[in-house]
DNA sequence: GATGAATGAGCATTCATTCAT
DNA sequence: CATGAATGAATGCTCATTCAT
């Protein structure tokens, strides 16, 4: 009682967030089943004990790590139509994906295809990101149903150039979608 | 030779298929990863040994299960038109793949993402069929590469389906795909 | 009764000696451990069944082996003297070995120092062969130690040559040790 | 830190020490190969999962017994002249050897004689330290070479002792060797 | 005699989790 | 709170040997 906890907190708090950055490194870089908790705590530079102290097991570990990453593509747009607004989102964002490397989408589809709750929650924001866009001229079950199939278009194209190692440039084929497949679905 | 090895050979294939159906059932429950060489020769009532006989390893089994269940979709087709030749394979496509099982094409696609040689084959393999029915209707460059969008499409449709754990009914989804931006793609 | 099983027996004694055959290359070329029973069988073009009706075990193969490789080294000689006589052998022997290459060597004498009995059979056939040699200068024990010491001598160059990999040359440090240390065991 | 852990490093330090002894007195009698790491683990009443601990792997382990066996042989000498060095060098190493076991040295020859790094080490060691003592009396060159024969001898009698299992007696044929055969040498 | 599928104990190694310190 | 040695079940895979055909 009256004692100051502060420096305790931070550093248990500093503890936890070290071992998330090195999750994250780690398994992004190697997936989620090829890392294992010596590698996490060895990364980050704590003990196994510390890890189970923050994680009650390895796998509550992931829900950490969902506003990761592929979550941290910039959505911001100042485009004012609808069409320009998801032309903007996706071209940026495979971009994005495409300098993040090969390796690292491959890891990434591979644990998302697996129905791993990461993926899902990907999915489902960047869902939910294209429906909002889409609100402004859809009702909401077209929009919904819309943005699901764009996003299945978009999601194709980087599993394509997933699949074949590289050879589907992913950055041709989404200008190609937007200019003739998602501008139709777009209506 | 001269030995009649008639029911040898019989029961040889017979334990081969029991580990080929065990694998199914659990690997379509469970998930590749999930399940241990030691299960699936449980589940089939043959010793661990045996396994080694019929597959040299464990990743040989998938293989074997996949060209099994994937190319086995049957793209006879009486369709006249390039349009309906090209829905006609999308459509029993993903219908058989549905029909397989969610947790098989989870498993595919998680190693088809991680660029295994039999993921591409099976892309270069689609691919390659599409483009072979749009040759009646475009020269070889646009051939292929509207077949690549046109497959990319597909994938990415199956693909939502197992990231969602079987929320986006793939089905439905391939079905408004063609309706609107495959048909624009070959319009 | 009464019936030809010439033509059988030739086969069965065929088999036999196929198998001897391939282990011969194989555990010459891998070394005794690390080949298997099937790995003799499928260079032999035999039933696993087969080598079991010849041979109790594994181990008994090993047996039928004894005059193999090293044995075959010829010591015919015309030289007139004990000297010459010894120094025709060592130096023979060693040449041969050495053109028989390191890696066969070094499966050898990693197997004879584990006190495999083919080895042993070697050294004392070694040392038997020089001992008669030297039967016409020394008496039986005198000439029975010298052997063992000569041929102690000739294995140790041969197992330096192994432990270095090839760097101490054995037909250089064959010919010192005669000029030198042998001579004067020789008296 | 902070804390006192001089316990537990006890502990750690006893567990180790149990599984190199455990080791030790199962591959003196039995031979490295033929004994598991389960074997060591169950003789020493620790987990399997200990092992992996203090060893990365089986191999390290007889790394670790080879140099507290094999480089323990105190080379420390007062011995004036090279004859009296060289022979007491032999003669103690030898005898060390001889009383470590059969089996140890059957298992250190077998690896060195397939060119381990540790073999090796050992071989240069030990020619490097006669060389040492010879340089006092001949050139470089001559010291160097003459310091190989010597070591080859050397080794080439314990070699003959372990093919034949015991047999020929290391201790005996070192003092005929250093009465005669090496005597020449340095002569 | 010959076959080769089948056996199952065995191998080295990994890993999520626990708990005395 | 933190530590890291300890646990032991589990993994993919091998292999000498057996036996129904």
């Amino acid at each position: 009682m009256g004692y100051d906890n502060t420096k305790r907190e931070q550093k248990s708090q500093e503890s936890r967030e070290r071992i998330v950055e090195a999750a994250k490194s780690l398994i992004l870089a190697r997936g989620y089943d090829a890392v294992s908790v010596s590698d996490i705590t060895k990364e980050a530079g704590v003990s196994k004990g510390a890890f189970y102290i923050h994680f009650k097991t390895k796998e509550d570990l992931i829900e950490e790590m969902i506003d990761l990453v592929f979550l941290d593509i910039k959505q911001a747009s100042s485009e004012k139509d609808v069409e320009g607004a998801v032309y903007h989102f996706l071209y940026e964002s495979v971009k994005t994906i495409e300098e993040t490397g090969l390796k690292m989408a491959q890891t990434w589809f591979s644990a998302a295809a697996n129905g791993s709750i990461y993926g899902r929650k990907k999915f489902e924001y960047d869902v939910a990101y294209v429906e909002s866009l889409l609100a402004r001229k859809f009702d909401n079950l077209e929009a919904h149903e819309k943005a699901v199939r764009i996003v299945s278009n978009y999601y194709g194209i980087l599993l394509s150039w997933c699949i074949t190692d590289g050879e589907v440039n992913p950055t041709d084929y989404i200008k190609k979608a937007l200019d003739n497949g998602i501008k139709s679905i777009l209506g």
